[in-house]
DNA sequence: AGCACGCCGACT
DNA sequence: GTCGGCGTGCTC
């Protein structure tokens, strides 16, 4: 019997490894198994496919051991894992890598335990004698080390050797690297479940007013958790020390005791009460079942504040009564909010919130509940779809335009919503794309009768959706000296009136630091980073000029080094000089800041999701960030402080992007009582995208920019493929990439762009070339350019000069 | 991803 | 002579 294993490696393909008789019996698909590569490396490897069809090519080497007893992945993961790794053109190590959590992948390194008994076994080789002598006087080794005592050669015999006399444990990752948390748990002595006892107690330390207060917390506590009383929190309750409660546990009062205890907070107990519709939620709803039955995908077009949470909830809650799981998929941000607890309030301790911010031994544990089924729904970003789901009958993709969804660096370069429409057909499920501004593949496939379509038009409560104007910011003149003034006279106004009302207002910049992009006056001359193409920003905080390609930070300068001018000017600003503007033009208001600068810190975002909530903040100034999630009544008016930055990106989803980012941060004002206003400043008044803002017009949005995707060849009309060549010396990317393109010439029905250098040519010392392709909707035919592009990059790399090019393709690129 | 192999320049 | 830098090839 052979088996096909998937590596933790860039290997273009599964290798084969034979699979010894004794472990046949044992071995399934889905294991994690121990195996060599090369001359002494180590791997788990996951066994992708066991079959009879011995290779002729190659002699196959032995899998060495079974590491798992149970699969830890199943077929149908394995299925969505092939299905990444073919449409997104990755390696399947790399979807493996992405989607095991760390502590189930064991590297090289894997660690060898003594696990014989300390008897003399006379019949063992001379080899697996020392090794088990070294084993069982150090009881842990890796296996390198072990190498190094016994020698190469006989080594792979010597441990197999142990391996069968079962006098060596290989380390599992789960059970080693992996650790429970252990808390001290305080129960009450087993006498005191006897009421009369318990009051006898009571009256026994009325003269001991601490010892009193630990029983009476310890009391309500174990009301409330179903008796598990974690020492600190009965400490924290009871304002006590741990002295004082030593004195009870000394007198047999009390008993404390180590135990293991989950890190994922215990949600139990549901309080939300039965969910009652506005009329237009039940149109809504009954219209989504309808578009269910009759299409696999349905598109719920709801404005902000129409209420799809609600809708999302109702349909999960069915799913659950089903028996099937359900997976709500959020763009990362949006989880830090009220969303989470709203939720909890629905599913309690059936649901699992996955977040970027989970240790190792999190993650884990959530893998294990869902596998187990503990977890019945999962809300997360998209690293959610790699856990172990059996049965998923749901899967929303809130927010489906948000880019956020598609996985930039490394690969697998998937798109979380594409992938969740394979993964829920796999899983015979229905999948519910929500939106307030969807993306124009989606309303292209609802076009085109592929999803249904349910708008929900009407605001909660009939709140009327914000007030929008556009300000012309050409009156905004530069003083000498203090650069741009940012605020134009009408937002400034407009701030001020709505700080008189007591609401709040948020502010939308969509860059960071202090100033992005300073220019000599005289020359031109821009600081740039050293290691990449890209200009510095000044950061206030630091005092420094930062990269943010490659973290660089570098001295600021006074004098430009080229000709001397000390008229080194800002030409746009960030985040960080807005909140300064904002404070100097109103000193008595409270401002904050929020972008990934500001929102480094752990806690960072929930403090100030909770200053905002208690209105501790009057001015919230931020990035794309602000866009998402936050829900606050007060807010009366939104500031676009720059439209034109939003417009003059060069790519083919500006106007879609910036019509969206607009559209979503309107959303942000008035969502109690309708009485919302958004100011956007702009250079460019008469671009069609503010008009299209101005008047909350998807449909017109929509219509124009079909036509220009059409027009353009490109998605949903196209599908692209973007390649990228990197390389330290930039003739080296710049020819690999006009090989690529010369192979390309001779491929019929594509249309070539490039090569050309990337957007940002240089990171991190490595300059960039790339080529996009776009290629008819034509599965066939893409098929066939996935098999021309993998062989033509084998074919490069292997050329003498360009093996150390990396060549990386991005499908349907965002 | 590693790791060994081999080819080249710079040194004891 | 030979040490060690880096480009190259290969792993079932």
């Amino acid at each position: 019997m052979f088996a096909d294993v998937i590596l933790p490696l860039n290997l273009p393909q599964v290798l084969t490894y034979g699979v010894p008789v004794d472990l046949h019996h044992r071995l399934r698909v889905g294991m994690r198994v121990e195996v060599a590569l090369g001359k002494n490396k180590q791997y788990a490897a996951i066994v992708e496919r066991l079959h009879h069809e011995k290779p002729q090519a190659y002699q196959v080497r032995p899998i060495r051991a079974i590491i798992d007893e149970q699969p830890v992945v199943t077929e149908k993961q394995l299925q969505f894992w092939r299905w990444v790794a073919n449409y997104y053109m990755a390696a399947p190590g790399e979807v493996m890598q992405a989607a095991l959590p760390a502590h189930m992948k064991l590297a090289g390194e894997t660690r060898l335990q003594w696990a014989g008994d300390d008897s003399i076994i006379y019949d063992w080789s001379d080899a697996a004698h020392k090794a088990a002598e070294a084993l069982r006087s150090r009881q842990e080794l890796t296996i390198s080390e072990l190498r190094e005592i016994v020698g190469t050669y006989g080594f792979a015999a010597a441990l197999s050797e142990l391996l069968e006399k079962e006098a060596v444990a290989i380390n599992e990752a789960l059970e080693s690297d992996y650790k429970p948390r252990r808390e001290k748990v305080v129960r009450l002595a087993d006498i005191y479940s006897e009421e009369k006892e318990l009051v006898k107690l009571f009256d026994q330390l009325s003269r001991a007013p601490k010892q009193l207060q630990l029983l009476m917390a310890y009391t309500e506590l174990n009301r409330k958790q179903h008796g598990i009383v974690k020492q600190q929190e009965l400490l924290e309750r009871a304002q006590a020390s741990a002295a004082q409660l030593k004195a009870l546990t000394d007198k047999g009062i009390f008993i404390v005791q180590e135990q293991n205890v989950d890190r994922l907070p215990d949600n139990a107990g549901v309080t939300a009460q039965e969910i009652t519709f506005t009329s237009a939620q039940q149109a809504a709803y009954d219209a989504l079942n309808k578009g269910l039955e009759e299409k696999n995908v349905c598109l719920l077009h709801g404005v902000t504040g129409s209420g799809k949470t609600l809708l999302y909830v109702s349909k999960i809650l069915e799913c659950l009564a089903a028996g099937r799981q359900a997976i709500l998929l959020l763009p990362e941000i949006a989880l830090t909010t009220q969303l989470v607890r709203r939720l909890l309030s629905y599913f309690g301790s059936e649901l699992g919130v996955y977040h970027s911010h989970f240790s190792n031994n999190e993650r884990v544990e959530i893998w294990e509940k869902v596998r187990r089924g503990t977890y019945k729904v999962v809300a997360g970003p998209r690293s959610t779809l790699w856990l172990p789901y059996s049965d998923v009958g749901l899967i929303i993709v809130d927010e489906e335009h948000d880019p956020s969804y598609k996985q930039r660096d490394p690969a697998p370069r998937f798109h979380a919503r594409d992938a969740a429409i394979y993964m829920a057909a796999m899983h015979n499920a229905r999948v519910i794309l929500g939106s307030a501004t969807p993306s124009v593949e989606s309303l292209y496939n609802v076009q085109q009768a592929k999803y249904a379509y349910v708008p929900l038009k009407e605001r909660y409560q009939g709140a009327a959706l914000p007030q929008i104007q556009v300000i012309d910011a050409r009156s905004l003149a530069v003083v000498k000296g203090i650069g741009i003034k940012l605020l134009t006279p009408e937002l400034i106004d407009a701030i001020k009136s709505a700080l008189q009302q007591r609401r709040q207002v948020i502010l939308f910049q969509n860059r960071r630091g202090y100033v992005p992009f300073m220019m000599c006056t005289s020359c031109g001359w821009t600081p740039k980073c050293r290691n990449c193409d890209v200009s510095l920003t000044y950061h206030k905080s630091t005092d420094k000029l930062h990269c943010h390609y490659c973290g660089f930070k570098a001295p600021v300068m006074h004098a430009c080094p080229y000709c001397g001018s000390e008229g080194i000017a800002g030409k746009t600003y960030g985040t960080q000089k807005i909140e300064e503007e904002i404070q100097q033009t109103f000193p008595d208001a409270r401002v904050a800041r929020m972008d990934v600068d500001s929102m480094r810190g752990k806690n960072s975002i929930s403090e100030l999701f909770g200053k905002l909530e208690k209105r501790k903040v009057d001015i919230l100034v931020g990035t794309q960030m602000v866009v998402k999630g936050l829900d606050l009544e007060a807010v009366s008016l939104v500031g676009v402080i720059s439209a034109d930055s939003l417009l003059t990106f060069p790519d083919f989803r500006v106007n879609e992007r910036a019509f969206q980012l607009m559209e979503q941060v309107s959303g942000r004002a008035g969502r109690a009582d309708g009485n919302g206003t958004m100011l956007i400043q702009a250079y460019n008044t008469q671009h069609p995208v503010l008009k299209w803002v101005r008047d909350h017009d998807v449909a017109a949005f929509y219509r124009n920019e079909i036509k220009n995707r059409e027009h353009f060849f490109y998605p949903p009309y196209s599908r692209i493929i973007r390649i990228l060549f990197r390389h330290a010396q930039e003739e080296k990317a710049a020819a690999a990439a006009q090989m690529m393109a010369d192979g390309l010439a001779t491929v019929p029905g594509i249309v070539v762009q490039g090569p050309g250098p990337a957007i940002i040519p240089r990171v991190r010392n490595l300059y960039i070339r790339e080529i996009w392709i776009k290629c008819p909707r034509d599965n066939k035919l893409i098929d066939s350019l996935r098999t021309f592009l993998k062989a033509q990059r084998q074919h490069i790399t292997a050329t003498k000069g360009y093996t150390s090019v990396q060549v990386a393709f991005d499908v349907d690129p965002m």
